[in-house]
DNA sequence: TAAATAATTTAGTTGAGGCTAAAAAAAAGT
DNA sequence: ACTTTTTTTTAGCCTCAACTAAATTATTTA
C-alpha cells in the first residue's frame, strides 16, 4: 500500500501535467505550492517517487509521471470523484464541500467501497464538477471544453464543467444560480479586462468577473 | 485534530475497560496485543497519552481513561458504529466487512459527514452488530444482555447482539441463519463444554459450538 | 524466601515526511 | 558577460509512532 503523501504528490502532479498549460514543465516549486510544503520537501519526496519509478526526474527542469505513476494518479482521482459524485447525489451535499471531505475519504476506501458507491451511482462517467471520472483500468476522456470568458457575444451555450479549486468561489457560482447545465450566454464584454454580462437561462442577467468565467467551462449549444 | 493512533489507541482502551470482565486491569500488554503492536510501543504511547492528560497511568497496574479521553474514545466509536451501519445499509455490505472498513472510514470523516450518514439512517441508535451508538453528547447506553451459551434449556430468546470481533465466525453466524432479531431456543447442551443444539426460527436444528454462542447475546422473550 | 518467570519500562534505532538554513545551479537584468 | 535574483538541491534536524534489545519490577513457584 502507498502512503497518502505519495497518492497525494501522483494525483498533484497529474493534474498540473494535464492542466491549462501542458507545455508548462512541472517543476518542484510548482508541485511544492500545490501541495503547500516549502520546495525542500517537494523535492525530497520526488527523489522518493523518481526511486519507485513512478516518474522521471530531470534535475532543475520538472517531472514526467511514468505509465506506472500516472496509473496510480488516475486511480487516486477516481477514487476522489466517485466519492465526490457520491457525497452530492447520496448525502446532498453542497458541491463547495465535496473537495474537502474527498480529499480525506480517497486515502481510507477499499477497491469493495470504491465498487459499491460505483455501482449506487449508475457507473458514472463525469464528476461533480464535470470533470472526467477515469474508468477502474485507468483510461480517461479528454473533455476539452471553452472557457466562458472566451465564449464569443451572443453565441448560448450549457455549463459542462467548473474549476474545484475555490471553495469560495463555487458557492458564489451556485449562489447566481450558475450550475452544470445551466444555459448561459455573453451580452457583452465591459473593456479593459472587464466583467461580463451574462443571461442565464435565458432568463436573469448577471454581471460576472473574468476571474470567475476562466473557471467555469461551457459548450455551445448546437 | 488527534492523530489516528491516538483515536485508536483510546477507542481500544474504551472497549477493553468495558468489555467482558469490568473488574480486569487494562494493562500495557493487553493494549498491545488488541492493537497488534509492542508492548514497548504501548508503553510509550501511554505515557504520551497520560501526558495528555486523557487517561491515568498506574504503572505496572494498568490504565484508566479521563473523562476527556472518554468522551473522545466515544466519539471514535460513535463515527466507527454510524459509518458500520451505514455500509450496511446503505451500500448492502455484508456484516463480516463493515468493521475493517470502518475502521479506516472513521478517522477520516468529518462532524458534517457524521450528520449526514445519521440523518439518513434516522437517528440510529443500535449498530450493524447490535451494539448502542453513543450520542453526539458522548452518553451511551448500557444494554445488558445475555450470552446465548448461558441461556437456559427451552427458554426462547431473541439475536439482540454479536461479537464483531471475528469476521470469520460473523459469516459463519450468517451463512447457518444466525442474525439480529432471530429467534433461538437451546434444546439440549452436551457435556464436557460440548456444543448447543439450537432451534433457529422455531424451525432449523442447528448444533453450535460453545465459542461461538459465547460470541451472541440474547435477549429472553416475554 | 529465594529463584525463576512474566510483565513492564528504558534506551536507542528506524522510516516517513515534514522543516530551516545554506549551497549550488539556472535565469534574468544591466 | 557579469552581477543579481530566483529556483532547486543538499545538509541537517524534528516529530510521530513503530521497532529491538536490555534492564527493571512484579509475580509465581519451588
Amino acid at each position: 500500500m502507498l502512503s497518502q503523501a505519495t497518492e497525494d504528490y501522483l494525483k498533484t502532479i497529474y493534474k498540473l501535467q494535464h492542466s491549462d498549460n501542458p507545455k508548462e514543465r512541472v517543476t518542484t516549486s510548482v508541485i511544492a505550492a500545490r501541495l503547500d510544503v516549502t520546495a525542500a520537501s517537494a523535492t525530497n519526496m520526488i527523489k522518493k517517487l523518481a526511486e519507485m519509478n513512478l516518474l522521471v526526474h530531470t534535475p532543475y527542469q520538472g517531472v514526467e509521471l511514468t505509465l506506472t505513476g500516472e496509473k496510480i494518479a488516475l486511480e487516486t482521482i477516481r477514487h476522489h470523484r466517485l466519492i465526490e459524485l457520491y457525497l452530492a447525489q447520496a448525502l446532498s451535499y453542497p458541491w463547495d464541500q465535496i473537495d474537502a471531505e474527498a480529499d480525506r475519504l480517497e486515502h481510507a476506501i477499499s477497491e469493495e467501497f470504491e465498487d459499491r458507491i460505483d455501482k449506487a451511482l449508475g457507473y458514472p462517467t463525469i464528476g461533480a464538477h464535470g470533470e472526467p471520472i477515469p474508468t477502474k483500468q485507468g483510461e480517461i476522456e479528454n473533455l476539452a471544453y471553452n472557457r466562458l470568458s472566451d465564449l464569443e457575444i451572443g453565441c448560448p451555450a450549457i455549463i459542462r464543467r467548473v474549476s474545484d479549486r475555490d471553495p469560495e468561489m463555487l458557492r458564489y457560482m451556485g449562489s447566481i444560480g450558475l450550475h452544470l447545465g445551466t444555459y448561459v450566454e455573453v451580452n457583452e464584454r465591459a473593456p479593459f479586462s472587464g466583467p461580463l454580462q451574462l443571461r442565464i437561462n435565458s432568463n436573469k442577467v448577471q454581471s460576472l468577473g473574468l476571474e470567475v468565467a476562466h473557471n467555469i467551462f461551457v459548450d455551445a449549444v448546437d
